[in-house]
DNA sequence: TATTGTTATACTCTATAACTATA
DNA sequence: TATAGTTATAGAGTATAACAATA
């Protein structure tokens, strides 16, 4: 036989791979649809006032919410324009930049606006995804995933490309 | 403190539905640039063309393929559009509208692409994904997936939204 | 000069609605 | 008239590259 190929996924991976790609998927759609509704806002925008609303602080900088959230930094201030436009003072407003790596902070009315969309986003998730999924469950899930989720948040992240050089 | 918000969803059940959307998300994110460089295909023209080349007769109906893999019907007129348009009898091609349920058909050359493009396609998911996930843990990962996909397909799929009345 | 963030811009994708064709 | 699919169109999201500002 010629160069055969390197033995393909196993059948059995493959198959992890598909459903873990199809259900989340059709979560995030379902998520993205509810979260519009109940207060115009895109998933990344959710996740964004998520992130500063169920942080210590309130606040994080900017590159370190491009990395988790987003995919550029120019996303980034997308999508957090966004929010401050859309809903002055309601969102993700920022303090004055003062220094060059300026932050985020979430305002009360962020935190509002959060807790109005919370409700039937936790209803969704309950609906789709855990009612097929007990808690025991879910704890498998979630420890199968953590080392996964470990390994690729160690791959370069994507704010942290090279920029090219000028 | 004031009144309490119903309980909200138990911190493992949270930690599952973040731990899934995120992983899903970053392999999504890596698998879509990996295609788009080894053969300049979206995930939903990739998806479309393993539909149909794994599939026993290579043909699908347009809205079966619609509810698998994209959420409305036009969306998947698009792709499947430019899988046709951008590489003319390569892809997608579907015979001439014989009766109002046309099909798709893969041709070789959309075997071919998708040929081309699978083995990269691999690596990306061994790297990313299963390198952290041992065939068992893919097996169980897979086992617990697989009544929550069932569930959600289960659900009135995208394309069949009722029309509005003329 | 190196890092961080924003703007300008161009492009891809997606969905809704209107339209065509078929049964 | 009901169903299947396409086209027109418009809007959202994303990324790259150029730019500004800070250290």
């Amino acid at each position: 036989m010629p160069t055969q190929p390197p033995p393909p996924l196993d059948p059995v991976q493959l198959g992890a791979y598909f459903a873990l790609i199809e259900v989340a998927g059709l979560l995030r759609h379902a998520v993205e649809q509810q979260l519009r509704e109940a207060g115009d806002l895109s998933y990344v925008q959710f996740h964004l006032l998520a992130r500063l609303g169920y942080s210590q602080t309130g606040s994080q900088r900017m590159t370190d919410l491009a990395d988790d959230v987003v995919y550029s930094r120019s996303g980034l201030t997308y999508q957090a324009g966004l929010l401050e436009r859309g809903r002055p003072d309601h969102a993700g407003a920022r303090p004055p930049t003062t220094s060059a790596a300026s932050t985020a902070t979430i305002t009360d009315a962020g935190r509002e606006l959060l807790a109005t969309v919370m409700p039937g986003h936790a209803e969704v998730i309950e609906q789709l995804l855990l009612q097929k999924l007990p808690r025991a469950d879910a704890q498998a899930l979630a420890d199968l995933l953590a080392p996964v989720r470990d390994h690729m948040r160690s791959t370069p992240p994507r704010s942290a490309k090279p920029r090219r050089r000028r």
